[in-house]
DNA sequence: CTTCTGAGTGCACGCATGTACACTCATGTA
DNA sequence: TACATGAGTGTACATGCGTGCACTCAGAAG
């Protein structure tokens, strides 16, 4: 298996021609889930044939790449998420050159990123709760690794530094839900409502000033919680 | 219609014997529904006629009382959110009692009601995202009147006291999906996970701590935001 | 050049679904 | 008491579904 290993550019040519197709169709199918989600339909609303059909494949051609629709999504996951990772890191490098990136800066950013990447977006945020179990927990498993390297990140500016773990995630926890909540809001927009969309962005730029002043202040030892009746 | 009007207890005798029954009927199938979603189905993946089989009535008998699922999944909302406004207008009153609503009894006191009733809660944060843009549209209005109400309610105290109302309802907005927030997790929990539940809880009490901090040192003035490029 | 592999095809099947229609018969109305 | 209503029934049908199986025939392997 995957040999024409005559030394060329490794990234393209550790493939076969054939490998190479099926990959093309593996990324039809895909696609055409992605696409049939649109005008708020969720997987569950979705039928394998009627992803082959827009995938311009017979039926039984998708048993050739997924176990069934509940494969098609975690593979949809996947595709969407390693695509955001990457382009998260980029957005995080491009950061450390310029110091002080400002919550303005960022949200609008990421509001760009989301409304340019509306459909990865839109099966994430429809799938998160409404999806199959499996489907949930991998969208889930996904969020707590951002929460995890958002808390890592800021972990060496002024506020975060010399902050117990804890906190540091309760903190990053607080704001990559208040982000994916405008994602959400602004996903609902029915396209072109521009100044909605600017009053959403708004909102959470303030709400996130609003957290970082809250951070400034917090002291740990005020904020523990006892047990309570268990 | 409607009558048997004979001054009896009106709540009770309003009704005839038979439109009772069809109420009952109704409720049936608003609860097989609700019954049906449990395992993380959505009401996308839900059959009118597994509908009528759960709630013990033929599948021609749901078009006497909602046109198709949609309209189930509409009247759902409109049920769960009556009950649910009801609960947390009581809560309301009974605070204004107790003086001083410490942030802890308020969220502990929200998680027991979430536990109570799973169902409703998992119904909600389901369809939130996942439903069918009607479904949807209905749950936010829900959502933006729980918003409005919490802004209305904390405008007496303290720190909240003279905000503009813009500030105070991102505020509200950023509380109010906070908890949400929980409450989605702890339905995700398999059910008895009392040590994890409790984290949860704490992590919420925290970061709900954090916001009022943030409350406290919230100038508006210096957290306009400009315009950008629009 | 020959042989083998496996991605995509075409057909067939049984099954569940949404909905139309004519019905029954308990209950409300007069 | 006699009639009208309408909630719930039972039958029937076309449609779309998931999936099994035998197939073809590029293209990889030797």
């Amino acid at each position: 298996m995957n040999s024409r290993s005559e030394a060329l550019p490794p990234n393209e040519r550790t493939l076969t021609l054939r490998d190479e197709r099926k990959l093309r169709t593996r990324q039809a199918l895909l696609d055409a889930a992605l696409t049939l989600m649109g005008q708020g339909r969720s997987l569950a609303g979705i039928s394998l044939r009627e992803v082959a059909r827009e995938a311009g494949v017979v039926p039984t051609a998708f048993y050739r790449h997924f176990r069934d629709m509940d494969g098609l999504g975690l593979a949809l996951v996947d595709d969407v998420c390693l695509t955001l990772r990457k382009l998260m890191r980029e957005a995080r490098v491009a950061a450390q050159g310029a110091r002080d990136v400002a919550i303005q800066t960022s949200v609008q950013g990421f509001v760009g990123y989301v409304l340019a990447n509306d459909r990865a977006f839109e099966f994430l945020t429809r799938e998160r709760f409404g999806g199959r179990p499996a489907v949930r927990q991998a969208i889930a498993r996904e969020i707590r690794y951002f929460v995890a390297e958002l808390a890592n990140d800021v972990r060496v500016v002024p506020p975060f530094a010399a902050m117990p773990s804890d906190d540091l995630e309760m903190i990053a926890d607080l704001v990559v839900h208040t982000v994916l909540n405008l994602s959400a809001d602004l996903l609902e927009l029915p396209s072109g409502q521009r100044v909605r969309e600017h009053e959403l962005t708004a909102r959470t730029i303030k709400q996130l000033r609003l957290i970082f002043l809250g951070a400034a202040q917090w002291r740990s030892d005020r904020g523990a919680v006892p047990l309570g009746p268990i």
